[in-house]
DNA sequence: AATGAATGAGGATTCATTCAT
DNA sequence: CATGAATGAATCCTCATTCAT
């Protein structure tokens, strides 16, 4: 006796996969071919037509700031967790650091077109990017509470060397050179520890 | 009959000069806004007409080939000097990377378009490259005998770390956020010292 | 057995219902925007769904010329009812402009669309035409009798007349200049008394 | 002794050329198809590249722009001529009317554009209007004075009455509607003469 | 050689219309 | 019947590159 909601949901449904499959496809696009990606090749990759993907973004900005905006989303969480998860600090600090470069290495692409970025593209997530700092920032302050990293360290420093470590990616992944992340990683994780 | 050599050489050196307004405003633009900086407008600021550019770069591609290779002598030279220069093996390797650093940050954006280009544009300038890692090389190998550096450091992870301090560079320079690749120099910098 | 003819009606009636919100959302949205006003815009004014705004007609066309059927059906009643009314001829015609002017002006773009559609579009309301011109001839054949219009005018004229009006009345409604249509009228009106 | 500006002017004849070419090419095709014309469409016929449109005109409004403009230099040159003519006033004022009529009728596409286009578009034209009007008051100004047309005529309802004959026009040269303008014209004038 | 006008393929976006639910 | 998501042809505009002068 509830048809219509019924055969609301299952539409949304199909909507909602639609969706799915340009934010992947936009992804997949993007870690391929840069921030250049046009929204045909995307479309074509997620099997829709040019204008489904800008019935749900309207612009090629709005669906680069979604995919920017799920990941920073998925980064403060990794943060929360660890946060929550408790343990030694500064192992925390650095298993954050561990798992969420992992993660970024997966479309490294996007991540570095999150500061190829204009300054006002920035404003819809400032607000994400805060609770980010939040997050991290407490990661940092526990873990130089327990000694295990240098006292200068600051949040910034952070966000900062993921920077660095997106690009370091983004190139390897792009095949121009073969670039070790990792070991630049760990590289940096030693220059953080505490004296 | 000496007239005709005169004019000639005359315009060579028109050509050699337009050449270097050309290079310069590239530089510039490129630095300002990217890898995406028109022909149109690097002519004006070379005050030249397109068609000049493109008489002495066949392509967009070859002129940023151009100015890589131009920074990758520098850098060869830089790295020659240096190890010329003798002096603490260790120190000589810091002080190539910070120098080496605050040359990159002057334009940081073109810096950063090395890595973005496909392995195809490398080709030419590979050789290059190959002076490049032997003198870098050298400076490494002398300051891990003198037991200043890790000993697991190897040429890659320099080449590594410049690349992502240019994405940093890049991103503080387009105002996106404010970076301090000074500090997160230092922080490397610490982290490859011998344990 | 008697349900499913009830449940027709009511549908027939809701459908009904649709068609009338639908006419009038199209007459505010072209009235506001002109002929490139959408069809997704009309339906969103409707709160109906796009499907719904097809289902009743097949194209933006035959919506457009459902209106223009809808205007030029009133035109015609109004010229019959003052043929109807009698009185003095001169007046009646007269008044029949000035009135019809009124009506024109609420949504003058709907007018003007009119005379900017091809020749083809005007075929299904070919013969609604004929009638209108069938009355106004009338009176105008009347006020000519009377001697108070010009002997010369022909129905055509006033058409062609309104044709002009509307496209000032839009004009003015679209606030690009401040036209005044009464006064233009009564220019005209003066200008097709008898001499 | 003076090639290069030879070269110059030559080249700059080319360019000029185009340049009119362009304008006589949109001229012809705002009046065939109305607003709605395209840029392509406009290249084709004037047998450049879309791209020489465009460095011409940097937007589609900015050639609509000195389209307009063109006709309401024009416009603004008859009225003065007119005025230096001097002869009888009424003459004068109403053999204006009837030369810009004739103007306005050979592209009254264009013509009609100037009233569709929102305010704003009117703004860069809006000094060149100021021209149009003061020359335009000016002769109404002589025949109130002679007295051969009526006293509560203004600059405005002949502005007014040509944005509706412009539309009359351009309904006619579409073929959706034999209209003739001339007709309308005279009985307008006469509706102004003095009562 | 230099100039800058011309070219046109390519890319983002819109909107009338169709169709699965 | 209604809904609104999906479609893709159409359109404006950009910019690397060519070419006549």
């Amino acid at each position: 006796m509830a048809p219509m909601p019924a055969a609301m949901r299952s539409t949304r449904a199909d909507a909602r996969r639609n969706r799915e499959r340009i934010l992947e496809a936009a992804r997949a696009a993007f870690a391929e071919q840069g921030p250049d990606a046009q929204i045909d090749d995307i479309a074509r990759r997620a099997e829709v037509g040019v204008g489904t993907v800008y019935r749900h973004f309207p612009t090629k900005d709005a669906l680069i700031g979604e995919l920017i905006r799920l990941k920073l989303t998925a980064l403060r969480d990794r943060a929360r967790r660890k946060l929550a998860e408790g343990g030694d600090p500064g192992e925390a600090f650095r298993s954050f650091l561990r798992e969420q470069a992992g993660v970024i290495a997966k479309d490294a692409a996007l991540q570095q077109m999150l500061w190829a970025e204009t300054k006002e593209a920035m404003v819809p997530v400032a607000p994400l990017y805060d609770e980010v700092n939040e997050a991290v920032g407490e990661l940092i302050a526990r873990a130089k509470e327990a000694g295990t990293i240098r006292a200068d360290l600051e949040v910034d420093d952070v966000r900062t060397f993921m920077c660095g470590l997106g690009a370091i990616m983004a190139a390897d992944a792009r095949g121009v050179m073969p670039f070790d992340w990792r070991r630049q990683l760990e590289f940096m994780l030693d220059g953080l520890r505490a004296p």
